[in-house]
RNA sequence: GGGGGUGUGGUGAAGCUUGGCCGUUCACGCCGGCCUGUCAAGCCGGAGGUCGCGGGUUCGAAUCCCGUCAUCCCCGCCA
């Protein structure tokens, strides 16, 4: 039996012609005598007509079929907002294939129902068409980064997901083992280890999209689980990563978007980054940069900005543009500061007769608001941010400000940028050095890190678009020795090395080619592309803040029998 | 671990600031009826809610307070 003979997006042209189409229905319009039914297939609408049929037993998406003849729509009644709108099919007969229950929600774009109803009957919420064109937006992009790899003489490899626990980095998903009770796998956080494996084994160009797994706490941009642009490349530099990334990335905004982002991206230092944006994922669609106000500052009399200087302290400022500034914004970002770790806000109005208006204008000298304007180009009108402090702090919390009032909605304008050369360690909170990348990743120059480890650089880069971190690659350590180094200044002992990394050190030491590579987020990616605020709307069946998925209930309790085989016993809380 | 927002018939919202007229209102859906050119069709009628849950304050709580659960956003965390 043949369900259908066209899509309903395909009807336009086939005026006169005796078509089936099968679908839900969309909407139904019943007129009495005559009524209409939107009819929606994975193509998009159509509009059946049904003149003296019964209609009474079709209801909000009933899965239908209809079999008629295509005609085009009388004078008047053309639908401008519909595809298919010039025409309609004049139904012989219309038959249900599947009733629906009452909606739990309306399947409609113009309103969103309460998220987790939405996950508890995810089959219907993918049926809205912005989910549906999200799921298409994904696979064209899976799609085109195949493409884009293959081209390029890529192999697609598939490393295992059930591998071994690495205490570094994010929380690991654990999994028990059977036949080895008290020992346990870990779901991979990325391929990480098996695609230098991959390099040592002489594959020399591998990718795959893979599916990674980190335990932290979840946010609008993370998830339990996800899903990555995985690759590496033998015998490759910085520019050979960076270029492939950049060639998957334009393929992937070719198709969804219609155009490529122009190439290559911009580069943008970390310190650079840090400096004028606050973030180590800057957002460059807007300027609102932060700017050093330190040495205007020198000798200033307002104790507030003099003891901070002293104390190796920075000054920095942001220029918010005109804008008006009332009591309740100055004490709201005030709030966001003292929450972000600054001691304080200090802001400043630019009058009409361009004169300062500020709680500190008293304090500063003349020819310091006035090199303090300058420094900000600022106009009247303008609002001016201020924050004295360390310079991370100066800086973080001046980008999280700037973030709040000048971040544009949505993704509309794309704006990629690679930061480049991130610090190698950093400081933990006890004292320690820990990796800012990870630690394979090679330094720039050994013997700054092995002397003064916390100014040495990586050879690390992320790829930023509009404030999102898509991911992040490096140049990796090629030598055991010099990765036995790494080690040692992250406080690995000898033990512990040979013990958890032993196998890896080993397979160094077999004439490892020099080696880099990149990872960056799909979801991420599809998110930004799709104008969507979070990853959850690009994931066809994600999970919430908690972990948890309402349709299926996971996670959930098991069989005393499934633990008692696997060794477990359970502890009260 | 911490901060903030939300929770009101199946769905979305208003009501909460300032307690009583409140299980009151609007739209969609659902049930019944009318209607031959609509496209979120229209018109008439109807059903449907322990106002997340527990406790407290009060003569009286959807509304105020405390706790708790769920969910969302953020800080921490996320190589």
């Amino acid at each position: 039996m043949i369900f259908r003979t066209h899509m309903a997006a395909d009807i336009s042209g086939l005026v006169g012609e005796s078509v089936s189409l099968a679908g839900w229905v969309a909407r139904r319009r019943d007129h009495g005598g005559i009524t209409f039914i939107d009819i929606r297939d994975a193509s998009g609408i159509a509009q059946v007509v049904a003149d003296g049929l019964a209609t009474e037993d079709l209801r909000m998406e009933f899965c239908i079929r209809v079999m008629g003849t295509v005609r085009a729509r009388p004078e008047g009644t053309i639908n401008a907002d519909l595809p298919t709108g010039t025409v309609e099919v004049a139904a012989d007969s219309i038959e249900v294939l599947s009733p629906s229950d009452p909606l739990p929600f309306m399947l409609d774009d113009r309103v969103d129902a309460d998220e987790r109803t939405r996950l508890e009957y995810r089959y219907l919420d993918l049926r809205r068409p912005r989910m549906a064109a999200n799921l298409r937006a994904r696979s064209k992009a899976v799609s085109a980064i195949r493409r884009s790899l293959e081209g390029l003489g890529f192999l697609e490899i598939e490393t295992p997901t059930l591998v071994r626990s690495t205490p570094e980095g994010a929380r690991d998903v654990l999994v028990p083992s059977r036949l080895r009770p008290g020992s346990f796998y870990a779901l991979p956080q990325s391929p990480q280890l098996f695609k230098q494996l991959l390099m040592i084994a002489g594959v020399e160009r591998y990718f795959q999209i893979a599916r990674c797994y980190r335990d932290e706490d979840f946010r609008a941009d993370r998830q339990l689980e996800f899903t990555q642009l995985d690759l590496e490349g033998a015998y490759w530099g910085e520019n050979e990563v960076q270029t492939t990334i950049e060639a998957a990335i334009a393929a992937v905004v070719q198709d969804l978007r219609g155009e490529s982002p122009p190439l290559p991206f911009p580069r943008l230092t970390w310190q650079e980054s840090m400096d004028r944006y606050g973030a180590d994922k800057p957002d460059l669609r807007f300027g609102m940069e932060i700017v050093d106000l330190s040495s205007e500052l020198t000798g200033t009399e307002f104790r507030g900005f003099a003891a901070t200087l002293e104390s190796n302290g920075v000054v920095r400022g942001i220029n918010t543009g005109a804008r008006e500034f009332p009591r309740s914004l100055a004490d709201k970002l005030t709030e966001e500061a003292k929450a972000l770790g600054a001691a304080g806000l200090v802001w400043m109005v630019i009058e009409p007769d361009s004169q300062l208006r500020s709680p500190v204008a008293k304090f500063l000298a003349a020819h310091e608001q006035k090199a303090i304007v300058e420094a900000l180009a600022g106009q009247p009108g303008d609002v001016l941010l201020l924050v004295a402090g360390p310079w991370r702090t100066a800086v973080t919390v001046l980008g999280q400000l700037r973030l709040s009032l000048g971040r544009p909605e949505g993704h509309r304008d794309l704006a990629f940028v690679w930061v480049t050369d991130f610090p190698m360690f950093e400081e933990t909170g006890d004292g320690n050095l820990t990796f800012s990348h990870h630690p394979f990743t090679s330094p720039q120059d050994v013997e700054v890190m092995r002397n003064r480890p916390l100014e040495a650089k990586a050879r690390a880069y992320d790829v930023v678009v509009n404030g999102v971190e898509l991911g992040s690659g490096s140049i990796r350590i090629h030598h055991p020795d010099l990765q036995r180094q790494v080690f040692d200044i992250l406080g690995i002992s000898a033990e512990e090395q040979e013990s958890r990394f032993g196998w890896f050190l080993r397979a160094l030491r077999y004439g490892t080619p020099p080696h880099g590579g990149f990872a960056f987020g799909i979801d991420r990616l599809v998110m930004v592309l799709q104008e969507e605020a979070n990853i959850r709307q690009v994931i066809p069946f994600p999970k919430t803040q908690t972990g948890h998925d309402p349709m299926t209930m996971s996670p959930s309790p098991v069989d005393e029998g499934q633990l008692a085989e696997l060794g477990i016993a359970l502890v009260e809380e």
